[in-house]
DNA sequence: ATTGGAACCTGGTGGC
DNA sequence: TGCCACCAGGTTCCAA
């Protein structure tokens, strides 16, 4: 579910609510989701102050004082929600965490493809996880990024969605990114040319941010901490538009499946 | 070493 | 109304 932009609207929002907050009790509810949650963090972040909330690609991390960390993975379709009462309970709520001035965050995952960790260093989430390069960093590796392009023989909407490529970018933004560089989808990476290898970069920028600042795309059931939704969706050139005509050229936007995933352009605007 | 496809899990939708 | 196939903001495992 959640890309980078959605990611990051909740670390913010987070970060606007529990900093400098102290746990008084972290409860795993229902332990199973895509590993099973710790038992060992019901005592470890007991007590814990939160000193920093940072983003690294898809994932999470709440620093805390002392040496143990908590790093979250929202998967499809994790979310948290503040609450006042512990007695609010939903369907396939996972983990309540209750802070010193009362309030009380839940993490709710229908398809428990979300995931809790310990880290103690936040930059081994870089290795441990094996990411790339952060989307608003792009400018101080391009040469990198370059080079590393030139050797992928994949097409490069799945070269978007490799994690290991650049962090952060999912199935939605892909395609939008792919369409605003005027790329097409399933042409082989190696075989771009620097001209649009450079507006490429520029575009992820460019989408990922104008995304964060429309609080996140809603598709279905996205919603940030306080249970608003986002608006990119309303911004979309091609994702989900299959069928219906392209705002540039007025060619109809068409909808493929690529590796099991759907994937949306224009066949005149991306050559 | 890469890559494609399946698996993980639940719920919603559309067709018959 | 029921059943079934297919779809979904992601990642990882396995076999070719």
């Amino acid at each position: 579910m959640p890309e980078l932009p959605e990611v990051e609207v909740i670390v913010r929002g987070l970060r606007k609510n529990i900093l400098g907050l102290k746990i008084t009790e972290f409860e795993i509810i229902n332990k199973k989701l895509r590993y099973d949650t710790p038992k060992e963090m019901e005592y470890i972040f007991k007590n814990k102050t939160i000193k920093h909330i940072l983003r690294i690609g898809k994932y999470g991390i709440i620093l805390l004082n002392g040496k143990k960390h908590i790093v979250f993975h929202l998967g499809m379709t994790g979310k948290f929600r503040f609450t006042k009462k512990n007695t609010d309970v939903h369907k396939h709520d996972h983990i309540t965490i209750i802070f010193n001035n009362g309030i009380i965050l839940k993490y709710n995952d229908v398809r428990k493809f979300g995931y809790f960790f310990i880290i103690s260093n936040p930059i081994n989430l870089y290795k441990f996880k094996n990411l790339g390069i952060e989307p608003f960093y792009l400018d101080s590796y391009s040469s990198y990024l370059w080079e590393s392009l030139k050797k992928k023989n994949k097409d490069i909407k799945s070269l978007l969605l490799d994690q290991g490529f650049i962090a952060g970018i999912g199935n939605i933004y892909a395609s939008e990114i792919l369409f605003d560089s005027k790329i097409y989808p399933f042409k082989i990476s190696k075989k771009i040319n620097k001209n649009s290898f450079t507006k490429l970069l520029s575009s992820i920028e460019i989408i990922l941010k104008k995304a964060i600042s429309y609080g996140g795309t809603t598709i279905k059931d996205y919603q940030n901490i306080s249970g608003e939704l986002g608006y990119f969706q309303n911004n979309f050139k091609v994702y989900g538009r299959e069928g219906l005509t392209c705002y540039k050229c007025k060619n109809l936007i068409i909808k493929v499946k690529n590796k099991g995933r759907s994937t949306f352009y224009c066949k005149i605007c991306q050559k």
